[in-house]
DNA sequence: CAAACTTTGTGATATAATGCTCATATTATA
DNA sequence: TATAATATGAGCATTATATCACAAAGTTTG
C-alpha cells in the first residue's frame, strides 16, 4: 500500500501566475467575441507584454492545454480557466461600508456580474445609512447582522470600503462571520488567516508607488528607461 | 579621470519595497500620532507580517536610518519615507471617466488630499455629463481638453475610470497628453512606456484571485494552511 | 567602566520567479 | 511520405527577491 500520491511532481502556482490567467481570461474572452478560434503563447504574450515561455508555464501549472504546432484553443482555454479559477460557481459578495461612496460605487458597478461575482448584501455602521435602499442590490443592513446573513445567504466574499479608523471596530465581527475571503480598500493592512484569505488593495500606495517613479525622473537617473519598473498587475 | 561614479554598490530597490515604503509610511503615521518616538524592524515587522530583515533592508537601500540598539526615530523615517516618494511635493491629479461611478466616488474622497495628491481636474467623453460641477473640484471637461490642461494646470497622474470598451478611443490622446503616469482601473491592461508609466488595478482580476483561493479550498486540498498564498499589497 | 543586552546594516545563503533552449508533436506543403 | 515550419511543454540557467546570521554600534545595568 502505497503512502499518498506518486508525487505530484508540480509545485504550486506562484500567485502571481494566478493573477495573470484572470488576465488572459479577459483578454480570451475578447478574443472569442472577435471570433478567434486558436491563440499562440506568443501571440497572447505580445499583447500582455509578457514572455512566451511565462504563458506557458502558467498554463502548464494545470495541465496541457495546447496543442503543438498549433497553439491554444479560445474556448477550451477560456473554460479551462474558468475551471481554475473556480468562476463556474456563481460567488456572492457583501459590501461593508455600503454607505461610502466607493460602497456605493462597487455596489452599482455592473461588471462583477458579468464574471459571476453577485453583490447580495450590503453593510454599514452608521445608522444615518442604515436602511437606505440602494437600486437592485437591497436595503443597507446594520453590521451586527454580518454573520446571519453571511450564514443564511451563504455569502464568501467580503469588499471592505471602509475608513481606516472603522476597521479596529469591526475586524472581529468580519473575521468571525464566516466569510472566506475579504477584499480589503481600506488603507490599512489586514492579515489573512487559516480561515480568511485577505487581499489589500491600497490606492493611497498606488498614487504614492507612481509618484516615486516621477521623482526618480525628475532627479534625472535620465537612463532609467531600460530597467524601469514597469507596470504591476 | 574616472569614468563615472565610484560604482553605486547598491541595486535599484524592487518595487515591492516602494509598495512596502508607502505600507510603512502609513504605520508610521498612526505611532506618531500616538506620540510613539521609536521603533524597532522587528515591531515593524511584527504588525505588518513582513520579516525584520526584510524591512531593514527595504530602508537601507536608500540610507542608513536607525540607530543600533535603540531602532529608528519615528519622525525621522517618517520624513526620509515621504522625500524617498517623492511626497513632499504635491501631486497633481486627474480623473478620467469622472462621470462613473468610480470615477465620481475617487473624485469626492478626501483621503488622498491627506498624502498631499491634489485632484483638479476632471474629464469625460460623454456630452451628457461634461460641464457637470462636483463639489469642490470643479466641472466635468471634456476629454478633447485634457492635453491643453494637462500643460496649463501641471497634472502629472491620471486615474483611469472608463470601461474597457472605451480605452481604445482614448488611449492615444491619453499617452500623448504629457502626463507621467497613470493608474489604470479599467479592465484592460495598459501598457507603460518609456515616457509614461502604468500601473494597472484590475477590481475583477482581485475578486478573481480570491476565488481561487476559495475553489482550492473547497477541493479538499486541507492543509493549504500553510504555504497559503497569504495577502498581496 | 566592563559586561550583558539590544538592534541595526550587510554579506552570504536560500527561495522563488522569470527567461532560454530544445526535444517533441502537429500541421502544411510539395 | 518526406521536408519545412510552427508551437508546445519541460528542464535548465539566470535573475530577482527574501531570509538568515553575525559583526559593529549603541544602550543599560551593576
Amino acid at each position: 500500500m502505497k503512502k499518498t500520491e506518486p508525487a505530484p511532481k508540480k509545485p504550486l502556482p506562484p500567485q502571481a501566475t494566478i493573477r495573470r490567467l484572470s488576465v488572459y481570461l479577459r483578454y480570451l474572452n475578447g478574443l472569442d467575441g472577435d471570433g478567434v478560434k486558436v491563440i499562440s503563447s506568443h501571440d497572447l504574450a505580445r499583447r500582455l507584454a509578457l514572455n512566451p515561455a511565462q504563458v506557458r508555464k502558467d498554463l502548464a501549472y494545470f495541465g496541457e492545454f495546447g496543442k503543438r504546432g498549433v497553439g491554444y484553443s479560445v474556448k477550451k482555454l477560456r473554460d479551462h480557466i474558468v475551471k481554475i479559477l473556480g468562476l463556474q460557481k456563481m460567488r456572492k459578495v457583501a459590501i461593508i461600508g455600503a454607505g461610502g461612496r466607493l460602497g456605493t460605487a462597487l455596489a452599482l458597478y455592473t461588471g462583477f456580474e458579468k464574471r459571476n461575482f453577485k453583490v447580495c448584501a450590503l453593510f454599514d455602521k452608521d445608522p444615518a445609512v442604515i436602511g437606505n435602499e440602494v437600486d437592485g442590490v437591497g436595503r443597507i443592513l446594520s453590521i451586527e447582522e454580518l454573520p446571519r446573513t453571511v450564514k443564511e445567504t451563504g455569502i464568501e466574499i467580503l469588499v471592505l470600503t471602509i475608513p481606516a479608523a472603522a476597521i479596529k471596530e469591526v475586524h472581529d465581527i468580519i473575521m468571525l462571520s464566516g466569510v472566506r475571503a475579504i477584499l480589503n480598500f481600506a488603507p490599512y493592512k489586514m492579515l489573512s488567516t487559516e480561515d480568511v484569505a485577505v487581499h489589500n488593495v491600497d490606492l493611497t500606495t498606488e498614487l504614492e508607488a507612481l509618484s516615486y517613479l516621477l521623482s526618480l525622473r525628475e532627479s534625472g537617473l535620465t537612463s532609467l528607461e531600460n530597467n524601469l519598473p514597469a507596470d504591476n498587475e
